[in-house]
DNA sequence: CGCAGGATTGACTGTTGTCAAGCTTGGTGG
DNA sequence: CCACCAAGCTTGACAACAGTCAATCCTGCG
């Protein structure tokens, strides 16, 4: 990634306007806001379920995710971010943290203080506005992984995922032609579709056998966009992206 | 249930009440919306997936749901909604429905228009906040459901829907001792935890074997709370009822 | 009384999990 | 420079939870 590209506002910005419209004003307040960035090696917790933080988590570069673990330690991935977005955005909501909140790959973070945040959503009410849709784009994000892991069988869910994360990398121009980097094992890849490990070992092969996709090491490359999307029941709806508010 | 509950206002305060300290100016502000009252017959579409509303649904009395198909006819639910709930609160700010509304139960909703709404949170910011936070609340409970129906067996996703829906209908004065009215079918259960209906009757045998609840047609009675937490790892954390937001 | 929708039961099937072994690969240090 | 190690991936055998199908039973309602 560029240097214009790490710059922490340009992405959140970038992220924001993928799904809602925002004037020269309010990227400016985005600008402004102080921002700490911070390094993290892979598997390291950002934030704990339980916590009460007073600040924000924006995925600068790598990939994070939410989750949490039942009573016999199986953890459910509640969601992967992709730099851009906000994993958090909530906390400024709901005082104390459903779920954990870490680093999968290595990762580059920006923490915003809550009252920065609040501040900005005062002045520029606008901003309030795109903020609640962007955690409600989380919300219906969560309502078609429901969907993918309570009605649909392994090979699906697995080709859903990946069409997800291609629409949703190429909305932050994180997609070369059509492959992406996803640096996470194939136990982590389980964990955010509810497979065990061996499974997804054997569902990617499928997916290969069909020529979908490839992939080596930790680049995926999807061969045929339309099939994949047709394999994984894949509709982009449900991630709002440009939508008209008529 | 009596006249005072039915009224439109007092449960949608009593329901937002129970996440978010309300002043008397906002308690006056929402019993001033003007709201249509609707009465529907089980399984009638309120929105469908695709739709632009111009209005949200408060449920009043009755239950309804979310829910998406997946290419070959599944049934998924994502959420179950107790009266004071609005399912489609999300539509304010996203314009077009990702998912569907429908009654589960007779039902009985109250309409209120978009504009409506807006106008209320302009001249109450907090009333932003408090549901904005209603949002919020509910995509904590999609994760929940996530971890759920990704990670724990059939037994276990039903004691933890059973313990929630008691949690969530006890905050609106819906629990008489440890029972409650849930008049849906078990098709329908097994469609919100992601089981077949053969294997929700099973299940729910075997958790009357274990002398957890007891039901007889559509009443669910809890025979031993603690026992049932347990047996559905449930922690009612992710509801964020009554938390302080110091 | 008969019907329809829902619940239950039993037999069988199948997708996915578990376990254990072997393989690949990248990194480290002698 | 190469041997070794650990992490992750692959493979095969087997087990298990849950799905499907079909028959039967309830029960409320017309």
């Amino acid at each position: 990634m560029n240097a214009e590209a790490h710059r922490p506002d340009t992405l959140m910005i970038r992220k924001l306007q993928s799904i809602f419209p925002l004037s020269a004003d309010e990227r400016q307040a985005l600008r402004e806001l102080p921002v700490r960035v911070v390094h993290l090696e892979p598997d390291r917790p950002i934030v704990q379920i339980g916590d009460r933080p007073h600040q924000c988590c924006l995925v600068l570069d790598g990939f994070s995710c939410v989750f949490k673990l039942s009573y016999e330690g199986r953890r459910q991935i509640m969601a992967l971010h992709v730099p851009g977005d906000i994993p958090d955005l909530q906390s400024l909501h709901l005082a104390v943290m459903d779920s954990s909140l870490a680093s999968l790959s290595r990762c580059t973070v920006g923490l915003i203080q809550h009252d920065d945040l609040r501040r900005a959503c005062e002045r520029h009410p606008r901003l309030t506005a795109a903020f609640w849709r962007e955690t409600l784009v989380d919300a219906s994000i969560f309502r078609e992984w429901l969907l993918n892991i309570g009605q649909r069988n392994a090979y699906t869910r697995m080709a859903h995922l990946l069409c997800e994360l291609l629409v949703r990398l190429e909305a932050v121009g994180l997609v070369e032609g059509n492959a992406f980097e996803l640096p996470i094992t194939q136990e982590e890849l389980g964990d955010a579709i509810g497979i065990s490990a061996v499974h997804v070992s054997r569902t990617l092969q499928a997916l290969r056998a069909d020529g979908l996709v490839e992939s080596r090491k930790t680049r995926f490359a999807v061969l045929d966009r339309e099939r994949l999307k047709q394999a994984g029941e894949f509709d982009p709806l449900y991630l709002h992206l440009q939508e008209r508010t008529a």
